[in-house]
DNA sequence: CGTTACGTTTACGTGCGCGTCAACTTGTCT
DNA sequence: AGACAAGTTGACGCGCACGTAAACGTAACG
């Protein structure tokens, strides 16, 4: 098999969540270091839970939309102390996340500008190419 | 007057142009450092002219679209020799905002995708919290 | 004439997201 | 036991897009 799908309860060492994840060893101590992850430790060795795995998924989907990695930190900090909550303290992460979702539709609302423009930008290079088959003929 | 408009042929000091395009004088001159800007000089202080206006409206433009400072660069340099230019050189240019356009759709995608999926872990917190007004009565 | 404001160059500092050694420990195989 | 792979912890380096401080020039004002 070329891909031992990993389930649920299954342990990865380092080089396997790599070649997962297409990341380098770096990388997931560099997230480790910044307390985005924190696998197991067999002696010194780390191993990463399914939970690892599915924290990882969300930084690599936050960093392509553009967020920070002290944003993702925050956010996963949300997602995952929810469950037994105190309610005010519940409370401050659903404000933390309105936050977020305002920030995130704000950002969404400039992506939309920013790709109106790109498109009337190549409208006009567009037409401009146009006349050179123009003139070729 | 709050907003002294400047006609085509003014030439701004740098603290004109900051003020006029929300930058810092050092966000000018790195530009220039960089050859994206070149203002003619009284003595040593800087004049931009409407030339180097339009440019910083690009290179900001740019810079939103997500267009390293390396990019805009040679976008401008291309720009600039557009008149009489090659074909095979704007359809470059055409290409390379034609990826940058693909790219910014797919963050876009994303960028729905993950609001609502944050939206929806916040319907979930809300009625959690919707539990505890219940509870407290 | 001094000083205040605004500009200049040069150069080192910063935050982010890792890359890249070096030096070391820890299994695993033969 | 010896060798080798794979892991570990520092620690320094880097590219980008500037921030920031030092030291200096220049022009206008009172």
């Amino acid at each position: 098999m070329t891909a031992p799908i990993p389930t649920k309860d299954d342990l990865l060492n380092i080089r396997q969540m790599c070649d997962a994840f297409d990341v380098t060893p770096r990388t997931l101590r560099f997230y480790e270091a910044k307390e985005l992850i924190a696998p197991l430790r067999r002696g010194t060795a780390r191993l990463y839970t399914y939970r690892d795995r599915a924290r990882l998924k969300l930084i690599l989907r936050g960093k392509r939309f553009g967020f920070s990695l002290e944003d993702i930190r925050q956010l996963l900090d949300m997602y995952d102390r929810a469950p037994g909550q105190q309610e005010a303290q519940l409370r401050r992460t659903y404000e933390l996340a309105a936050d977020r979702l305002a920030q995130m539709e704000r950002q969404r609302a400039e992506l939309d500008e920013a790709i109106a423009e790109l498109k009337e930008q190549m409208a006009w290079g567009g037409s401009v190419l146009a006349g050179f088959r123009n003139a070729a003929e």
